[in-house]
DNA sequence: AGAAATATGTGACATTTATCACAAAATAAG
DNA sequence: CTTATTTTGTGATAAATGTCACATATTTCT
């Protein structure tokens, strides 16, 4: 397989000053694997002793809680993949799962370390996206509990229509028990909120497909609760 | 003002190998202030330049979520406060209050940042850290959004008796109201839950003092949700 | 100490969401 | 291409919790 990891580094160029001889250490270091839609890349439980990074694709993070298996938020490529995970523990705290097919590049830990410790920018970019996700969770974690299904719903979509295509049409790579699963409710109240969506006029729907109608009415939704 | 640093910072000498040049550099570029219980530390929307490490006591670290106040977590000495809202940006994404009297010492940031850097067991502590409160948020969150008000209100007290004050008696130092933006609910329905507990013999109560009976039964509470 | 503000205890009622049940459709598997 | 499995659509009902309304304590402030 060609060595790939430079288009892989070059994600990280922008912000970090990263050597060619620490390029080359990554490189020798790495292994690319292929998932499809639905494959499991990281198993909650599980031992490993990898860094992860999501080169293409989309992938959710998730966690067994109480009583069912609870969606922590989606990821587009490029980006880490659990490392929390990675550096809390040797076993995996939660699992994630490709949405569609994705690539993934698996970098050894030591060699990961090493560079942190060898690399300042390096090391203040991890830590910058630590704080940043975990500031994002709190955030979340309380607009989750506080608004209700439409709310949620409106920040469900708003978020694949920003954040992770960046378009107002898209095809959703979730079942709407996944989203159920998501924002804590049952893939029912999903569906009839979705159903109320589209009698508003809000978004059109024709199986997974989704066009955004009324974009400043979505907002709305999702500000008010 | 005596230099107290050695004591803050023999916090992270069992983990971490400090210098003592390290250490006076610390020493010279911090303040220790004394918060009563309920002054803010921490406020959220507000500019700031320094690290925050909470030296004695007790805090909640809450954030204005969409209609009330969510409270994240409440921490208690030896603990750096707001790491992520440190490093992610200079504005404060969260606020910090004293829950009861706490001593806090404000370092630098930019004498953090240096120290971070020169001292390799420090930072990959600092970023250990990290990791573990953003798990912790995730279990957490996903917990409260599954279970319901006994269980919630049950971990809230495994909380206090476990992790926070190490003792089957104390005093609570959260009014219900605070109890109910914790693990999102009104006080009505704390205090209605807490006379439950009362009821059915789980723990005693006398104002704010609490006596954990029945830890057993607690924990079963707590489980199965 | 006395007044004002904040916190607690408790009932009645409305609302939201969870749950169950079952049919139809779409996808995946052989 | 046909069968099995997973998803989606929709009604009826139950259960949990949010909300409002007051009374009573308790704390804080001057």
């Amino acid at each position: 397989m060609k060595n790939e990891c430079a288009d892989c580094a070059c994600v990280l160029r922008s912000s970090v000053n990263m050597k060619d001889c620490q390029l080359e250490m990554l490189g020798g270091s790495h292994v690319v694997v292929k998932f499809k839609k639905g494959d499991s890349i990281i198993k909650q439980g599980v031992f490993s002793t990898n860094v992860t990074f999501l080169r293409k694709g989309m992938a959710k993070i998730h966690i067994s809680g109480p009583s069912r298996e609870q969606i922590v938020k989606l990821v587009k490529a490029p980006t880490y993949l659990g490392l929390p995970t990675t550096f809390g523990d040797k076993i995996n705290q939660y699992s994630v799962t490709s949405v569609i097919d994705s690539e993934v590049c698996f970098i050894d830990l030591e060699v990961f370390k090493r560079l942190l410790g060898e690399n300042k920018d390096f090391g203040s970019y991890i830590l910058m996206e630590l704080c940043k996700s975990e500031m994002e969770a709190y955030r979340r974690c309380a607009s989750r509990t506080q608004k209700q299904m439409r709310g949620n719903l409106a920040d469900v979509l708003l978020e694949f229509s920003e954040n992770l295509f960046e378009a107002d049409q898209f095809i959703l790579p979730l079942s709407q028990s996944d989203i159920g699963n998501w924002v804590d409710t049952g893939r029912e109240s999903i569906n009839r909120t979705l159903s109320e969506f589209i009698q508003d006029g809000i978004i059109e729907m024709q199986g997974r497909q989704i066009k955004i109608i009324d974009k400043k009415m979505l907002k709305m939704i999702s500000q008010n609760g």
